[in-house]
RNA sequence: GGCCCGUUAGUCAAGUGGCCAAGACGUCGCCCUCUCACGGCGAAGGCAGGGGUUCGACUCCCCUACGGGUCACCA
């Protein structure tokens, strides 16, 4: 067999020479371990929390060693691809605070090792094919779907295993004349790497996440090329950060069961193997059992539906932190103000096993996020969620910008901040009571109170009630209600005896706080009249009464 | 089915042969307290099972079970 001439035969157009690539492709200048690291969707415009996993653990790879972190379009499936799904892909995980410093823009490219899209680099794959076809490491086959259908039929009948190796591999050394025929009759042939490994033949792999694991050599004769010239993902994985001098694989652990493919595919072409590193998956509860999220069944792990729902970025971005380094959380509890590109982050620390989202612990770590900020970026983040989820709130937010920052500066800063906000679309309500737009009467008194007694104490406050008064002055004087009025003054008196008095000052504190806020719960009462102003105060309790 | 990965409480997890098996979230209770939130204290809850190796196994080895992944001209 000439496989010179089977080259030139099979993709006779294809005049470059790897060498001609490589010299395209110089060697990145970068400091010492620097990493270069990823991230390779194919264009579906959609991402989730799992693909953020990994996504993000490419970031803060790259950015922690001072090396590069690029975006790459796995564009060879036509199927995959969505309109302006790159565009979607960037936008969204650059509102989530990840960023690359090269490769696909949302119009073309940025860098020196592009093109970044793969359907921009087939004349570059075909020259490493025509290399192979020379070498008398790959070949093209011919066989129809139908036929490989048939092989798949048999093989599954004799229970044995499925695939295009050992003898049902009828390409694998056809005759050149054979290959001649169908060429010259104009059939359609993919290219096929052909396989020199044994199943029989196991060794162990580092993989830096997951340590050393077990791997069967692979004896598939696998497609490199598709019948349209464009690559399967292997091929185009290893060529491409090949070229691009990917230091670290960074993808999801499903893609282990291919890699001695890839182990073999980067030795035959005489590449150097970057590191891998295969991480867990994200996992949802499906019918009791744990089971890998995905595109098309859970939309509700979309990151679209994070963002809408009000999630600020930096929480996001923490609480995957502590899925992807299991000393993150320790960190964080001893540096509650570094910023997190402080943290030195490793694959050394990162779980080798499945995760279940949990939205609890997303929601506390938010909730500690925002009690960290000051009332004023509370507003700014509250009014941008606004001014794409809720035109209205935002038009009433802006209307008074003071007066929303006080009312946000409510139990903030100090060493025990509040903690009731854990996403802005929850702002509207935990403010709603301070504008007369959205101000409801929720909860009314409880039953067992007298309407005489309630009537009775709010008309005591409405004659007594002084806006200029101190904090300490303002409970004094509710105290002074709650006596004149039959109730106990001191809570540790009053539940020594509860059936001396008609209720207690915190009874008292009930009736004002429902007349004024509508609601039974609510932050410092003494704060919210503040704010609120005299006449809306008394106004209320007035209205109240009605 | 073959191959591969995994298995510490409801969830996320520390642990690397010597512990009474950390911590966080969640749950429950108590305290603080004008309510809520915060904060403090406390409780319940776990090494999948069985064999080895060892003076001693969550930690090492084997088997079983269970879960997950993958077996395309998709990535």
């Amino acid at each position: 067999m000439d496989t010179n001439l089977l080259a030139e035969l099979l993709y006779p157009n294809i005049k470059t020479l790897p060498e001609d690539i490589e010299a395209r492709y110089p060697k990145r200048n970068l400091p010492e371990g620097a990493k270069v690291t990823r991230l390779a969707p194919s264009p579906t415009g959609f991402l989730h929390i799992g693909n953020l996993y990994g996504a993000l653990t490419d970031e803060r790879l790259a950015h922690t060693s001072g090396g590069v972190f690029y975006l790459r379009i796995e564009d060879t499936d036509a199927k995959r691809t969505v309109p302006n799904g790159i565009a979607i892909i960037i936008e969204t995980l650059a509102k989530l605070g990840v960023n690359f410093d090269e490769g696909a823009v949302i119009d073309g490219d940025k860098g020196d090792y592009g093109p970044y899209r793969q359907s921009d680099r087939a004349e570059i794959y075909q020259t490493y094919a025509k290399q192979l076809i020379r070498e008398g490491k790959a070949y093209p086959c011919f066989c129809t779907e139908q036929e490989l259908e048939a092989i798949r039929t048999k093989q599954e009948e004799n229970k044995l295993t499925t695939g295009y190796y050992g003898e049902f591999a009828i390409w694998r050394d056809a005759p050149m004349d054979k290959i001649q025929e169908k060429l010259n009759e104009g059939v359609p042939f993919v290219l096929r790497f052909r396989s020199e490994g044994s199943v029989n033949n196991k060794f162990k792999f580092n993989d830096q996440i997951k340590g050393d694991i077990d791997v069967t050599e692979n004896d598939i004769d696998h497609v490199i090329l598709k019948s349209d010239g464009i690559p399967t993902y292997h091929f185009a994985h290893a060529v491409d950060d090949h070229l691009m001098g990917t230091t670290h694989v960074v993808r999801d652990e499903s893609w282990l069961s291919t890699l001695p493919f890839h182990i073999q595919l980067f030795k035959a072409l005489g590449f150097k193997m970057p590191k891998y590193c295969h991480t867990a998956q994200a996992l949802k509860l499906d019918n009791g059992n744990k089971r890998k999220i995905s595109k098309r069944k859970d939309p509700e792990f979309g990151l679209a539906y994070y963002h809408a729902q009000g999630y600020p970025v930096s929480a996001v971005r923490e609480y995957l932190l502590t899925m992807l380094n299991s000393n993150f959380e320790e960190w964080r509890l001893a540096n509650p103000d570094l910023p997190l590109e402080d943290f030195k982050f490793t694959t050394k620390k990162m779980s080798v096993s499945g995760f279940l989202f949990d939205l609890d612990k997303l929601n506390d770590i938010s909730k500690n996020v925002i009690s960290r900020m000051t009332a004023d970026e509370v507003y700014d983040f509250t009014l941008a969620w606004a001014k794409e989820n809720d035109e209205p709130f935002a038009k009433l937010l802006e209307s008074n910008r003071e007066y929303a920052v006080r009312i946000l500066s409510i139990g903030r800063g100090g060493k025990k901040p509040r903690k009731d906000i854990a996403l802005w679309s929850e702002v509207k309500n935990y403010v709603s009571f301070f504008y007369d737009e959205l101000f409801e009467r929720i909860d009314s008194i409880p039953e067992n109170f007298d309407k005489n007694d309630v009537y009775a104490v709010l008309e005591s406050f409405k004659n007594s009630y002084d806006e200029n008064a101190e904090q300490s002055e303002w409970l004094n004087n509710i105290k002074v209600i709650a006596e004149n009025n039959g109730f106990c003054p001191d809570m540790k008196q009053y539940k020594a005896d509860p059936d001396a008095f008609k209720g207690s000052v915190a009874d008292v504190s009930m009736f004002l706080r429902i007349a004024v806020t509508g609601r039974m719960n609510s932050p410092d009462l003494y704060e919210v009249m503040q704010i609120l102003g005299r006449e809306k105060v008394i106004g209320r309790v007035f209205d109240f009464k009605e």
